[in-house]
DNA sequence: AGTTTAACCTGGGTGC
DNA sequence: TGCACCCAGGTTAAAC
């Protein structure tokens, strides 16, 4: 489910219940995430106060006085609110992997069925290895087509992946990457080497456009944390490429083809992509 | 150093 | 029903 739009939608819908708030207990009920939780980690956080609520490329940062908590959602991670829990404690739910019981009564449940997720306490966020590397922020003032032309001089890569590189630009996924590159008309294959200046202009302003609408649709699919989230639908009506392989373009009615790179499915249309 | 590949997991869908 | 496979919104570490 997270791509950027929708850690920003996460960290937008928990910050009003979380920000001010003490952590009078973490529970941990399975450990095993990318990195395992640390078994410190409860006895850390215990009655200290969130002091803000943060998102860099797709991690969520819980900021404490005394260090950051870097969370990320993997493929399948989610957060929810479950308000006056005492009567409601046992419900947990299958993948339910972490509670952080607060000052308020509600508590934040973390579910992750593929366990692609990770919850680290650092207290030096910045140099951590994890944040310390990535480039700018894609809705950031450093994400422009010049920024993009000069990083892609002499890249062999496609352009596809060159955009998802998070050292390049930060929180481009698989599907936006592919919509983005559409919209640009840019073929996904292409070395990043040699996508022209103008295209590159062309590219940045997409990519922030499309970004921008997406957060608003996750805005209006995640708004309810008190709830079971629904489904988000991703702005499912504007996509063009993602999962369409063999039906037929919306700009010229050519077959939409599908390539694997880097592992990942593409879709692209031969006809308005080069 | 840049680029590609394998690996981490579960669950849902498909085909035999 | 069962089973064997393939696929999925991400990212790192290892291998070319």
């Amino acid at each position: 489910m997270p791509e950027l739009p929708e850690v920003e939608t996460t960290k937008r819908g928990l910050e009003p219940y979380v920000v001010g708030q003490t952590i009078e207990r973490l529970l941990v009920r399975d450990a095993r995430l990318r990195w395992p939780v640390a078994p410190a980690l409860p006895r850390q956080l215990k009655n200290r106060v969130v002091q803000a609520l943060e998102r860099r490329a797709k991690y969520l940062l819980f900021r404490f006085e005394h260090g950051t908590v870097i969370s990320h959602l993997g493929m399948s991670g989610t957060w929810r609110v479950v308000a006056d829990v005492a009567n409601s404690e046992q419900d947990y739910r299958t993948h339910d992997h972490l509670a952080l019981r607060l000052g308020s009564g509600d508590e934040l449940r973390y579910h992750d069925p593929r366990r692609f997720g990770c919850f680290i306490f650092t207290k030096m966020p910045a140099e951590h290895p994890l944040l310390s590397k990535l480039g700018p922020e894609p809705l950031g003032d450093c994400f422009d087509g010049d920024y993009l032309f000069a990083r892609s001089r002499g890249r062999k890569a496609p352009v596809k992946s060159f955009l998802m590189d998070n050292h390049v630009v930060v929180g481009v996924g698989n599907i936006y990457a592919q919509e983005a590159l559409f919209r640009a008309g840019i073929h996904p294959l292409r070395l990043a080497g040699r996508v022209g200046h103008e295209r590159y202009h062309v590219l940045a302003a997409v990519v922030r456009e499309i970004l921008t609408v997406a957060i608003s649709r996750g805005g209006t699919t995640l708004r309810d944390f008190r709830s079971s989230n629904g489904e988000p639908g991703y702005f499912a009506q504007e996509l063009n490429v993602y999962g369409r392989a063999g039906e037929r373009c919306h700009g010229c009615g050519s077959v939409i083809k599908q390539a694997r790179l880097a592992n990942r499915t593409t879709g692209y249309c031969p006809t308005c992509q080069t």
